[in-house]
DNA sequence: TAGATTGTTAATCGATTAACAATC
DNA sequence: TAGATTGTTAATCGATTAACAATC
């Protein structure tokens, strides 16, 4: 086993590894066999030497002088490396259009997430399926949790409730929230929330907007 | 005017901002006055010195010994920071689920986006009004860019057209890009791309959880 | 006043970039 | 072989943390 002196995970590598993997697959898609790190900093405005970091710190077979890396084979070693190859089990809680687009959208499979089922308040919308997955009453939060052995619980309830549905998903089990109500939840430590953070992307996106109209 | 000496904005500071924005927030409607530094890294799970550079870089008035910020003044500050309070249009091209949802939430005021319109191509969602926001047939893109002043294009098509709509948005003069397609777009330098990354939360979320069951 | 809390200057840490040797 | 391209070791840069003086 020599898999052990991996290089130790960095925060920013891992950030940037789904950008790779996008590129990767289009690239993959127009039938090409390989890529050099140059080419890929190029087109993704990175740095080249910052990419041949990356990409050691993932790729099983290394790189190639005079030829670069083999698409397929890095595709295959970022999924490793990513976990997108362990399958998760989640359920999505709030079945309003955000949790519907979610329930409609077939492309997470891509990335080893797994919803199984919905859950609502609204008696309009619950006891019917939804892409072939079954929107329960919100009691039924803890059993089917426990019955499909959930992973990860998916909030897209107005935030006024995403801390109170935070807590039964945790009390049922699961281990990792995704977030996109806009509030900061309170769990446990050994729970991880991940944030869609539209706020994050909105700063971003008009704090550039601003200073660009500052510098005319 | 003494804004100039102002610290230059760090990228992390930026990333962090709205996590102290919806904390203070939460505060505020709880009726606190003031708030240290400490309690807040302590709330976030922050380092204190750290919390009390951001705040520093973004505090008009700063805070005060003894007391620590008054919260008011600080969602203000921050606010003004992050460029929420500069109002920026936008519209969204795709109206399916996603784009819906995006459509009905009335939250994205808060940050200074007015969302003013929709497109899309199919015939049985256009001509019609979605929380009071017309969907519009695709062609009519750059018509309605140019006349209501767009400086946002989001784009909620499915992956396969997102670089048409997005070339579309950049032909017809807007500035940025919120992308929700999990493609990489080509676009020239003056536009900014944000991508509305699921792929990277997932990344995250998935990496998390296959470590932290080989610890066990 | 004393003490809590800020803001700033210095030290450490981690990530990026540069330089260069290794290799197909 | 020569040259393109990788991987690694060293240098730089920026961000975090520590130390401490300033102040209400």
């Amino acid at each position: 086993m020599k898999e052990q002196k991996k290089a130790p995970i960095s925060k920013q590598t891992l950030n940037r590894m789904p950008a790779y993997f996008l590129y990767l697959k289009k690239l993959d898609f127009q039938e090409h066999q390989s890529i050099s790190a140059a080419a890929i900093a190029n087109d993704l405005n990175l740095n080249e030497i910052q990419v041949r970091k990356d990409l050691a710190a993932v790729s099983s077979s290394g790189g190639k002088p005079h030829k670069g890396f083999d698409i397929c084979t890095l595709i295959e070693d970022i999924k490793a490396y990513l976990g997108y190859d362990d399958v998760n089990n989640a359920v999505i809680v709030g079945a309003g259009k955000l949790g519907q687009a979610l329930l409609c959208y077939d492309g997470f499979s891509e990335y080893g997430l797994n919803i199984l089922a919905a859950f609502d308040a609204d008696p309009t919308v619950i006891h019917r399926s939804i892409n072939s997955k079954y929107v329960y009453p919100m009691e039924k939060i803890p059993e089917i949790c426990h019955l499909l052995n959930i992973q990860i619980g998916i909030i897209t309830v107005p935030a006024a409730y995403a801390q109170l549905v935070c807590d039964q998903l945790v009390d049922s089990g699961i281990r990792a929230i995704w977030n996109f109500a806009p509030v900061l939840l309170n769990v446990p430590q050994k729970i991880l929330v991940q944030n869609e953070n539209m706020a994050v992307s909105l700063a971003i996106l008009s704090k550039h907007l601003a200073v660009k109209l500052q510098e005319k």
